[in-house]
DNA sequence: TCAAAAGTGTTCACGATACACCCATGG
DNA sequence: CCATGGGTGTATCGTGAACACTTTTGA
């Protein structure tokens, strides 16, 4: 490493060759029962057959993450959704003919909200467990996010982002089962959820096949509180 | 934002402009009792009086936290050194002068091994807790890696990367002290680090004022098991 | 022999886990 | 009236937290 053994540390550095860089999206949502993330085909002449997760440009003059919410809101038609920034991947081996950096975020939408409007181009829904065949290094950066959602699962709160505004707690339940692979007793779920605070009752009840469901509602207030204990230890 | 509303998804694109993108790092080690960071003089005439972190420049060639370390070790005469990406930081506000995107690396180095070969710049060790006037986000930025730390401690086992290679139970919680800022009980602490499987003891003693301490060592076998079992709960 | 740091076990409280039955509605 | 999903409480166990004294050495 002796050429770069002397770089001044100064904010006017620039070095001649810079590569390449954008963001990119990792969308979660739940749809027919199945945890499904968005994806789009890659380029047919250099990954062939494969899909990749929903690019954007660095926009310089907006903040990353509000380039990344704004984009999606573009292909998404929901009001609201849980961003935040998973990683930034780069190196010499990611795509065959560029030195492409990515700063991958982090997205979780509501189940009742995801109808897509197909703008430019074929953005579909796709199982995130089980994906079709990624380019360049999406499999790998899909089962990062995979681990981050059920990490953060287990830890914080994040599961009503991928539920309609009211919710049954069955339905809560079930998308947690889901996503963990694994099954929950009924009872310490129901206790864990309500003991915490994070969401309250509605008035309303939702009737189905048997006795109807009380609906709950997040507290949006309780996020902070939520964010730094565990619900599932 | 009608201006992004069809970028396709391909692979092939680029925008006109790109914003400038760099590397930097926080480094942290213990000197004098204190958790220090390394930091170098800011550009004068940009930043007057201010200090920063070390940036580093993209080498296409090289992926990004190789280069991460490389440069670093051009710095630092350490043998080894912990390194995680921190964060990305991009937006318009950052730098008065250009749009700049800086991926952020966090590093912990050893107590013994801190040995600086001043190259270049005027690289320095600050207190971590009360650190000088930064430029840009970079107090920001510090104050996450320090919560980073410290959250880290308590999870995993992160506290011997700012160790030498052998330490007693005392220097350890010292350290672990140190930084989370709170004293614990040495009992817990010493049942707890040894039930971990972390560390064995050595056959060395560290003789000193008062009862000489036995030595431990890290094992490195045991870092994977670790990092998925809460230490400090 | 004294000062200074190293080392060592037990008790208690709380939270996680396991577990089975009654309730309300629609067909 | 029965099938279907909704809703509720308790006993047990494991783990974290609090706590004080003995041991070894060098001065």
């Amino acid at each position: 490493m002796s050429e770069n053994a002397k770089f001044p540390c100064h904010d006017e550095n620039k070095t001649g060759i810079q590569p390449h860089i954008e963001l990119r999206v990792v969308v979660f949502t739940l749809h027919e029962d199945q945890l499904q993330t968005l994806l789009c085909p890659s380029n047919p002449a250099t990954f062939p057959g494969s899909l990749e997760f929903p690019g954007f440009p660095v926009l310089p003059g907006l903040a990353l993450e509000q380039t990344a919410e704004s984009c999606l809101k573009d292909l998404l038609d929901v009001p609201e959704l849980y961003l935040e920034q998973l990683f930034t991947y780069g190196g010499p081996q990611r795509h065959p003919s560029q030195s492409l950096i990515s700063v991958v975020y982090f997205a979780l939408i509501s189940l009742d909200a995801h109808l897509i409007e197909n703008q430019a181009g074929h953005y579909t829904w796709q199982s995130a467990e089980n994906p079709p065949t990624l380019a360049m290094d999406h499999a790998e950066i899909l089962t990062y996010a995979l681990r981050r959602l059920r990490y953060k699962l287990e830890y914080t709160a994040v599961g009503f982002e991928l539920l309609p505004e009211t919710f049954s707690l069955s339905e809560l339940q079930k998308t947690y089962e889901m996503i963990l692979g694994e099954t929950l007793d009924k009872r310490n779920f129901r206790r864990r959820i309500l003991q915490g605070g994070i969401i309250e009752a509605t008035e309303d009840y939702r009737s189905g096949e048997g006795r109807p469901a009380r609906l709950y509602r997040y507290r949006p207030d309780a996020v902070a509180e939520v964010k730094t204990r565990r619900l599932f230890p």
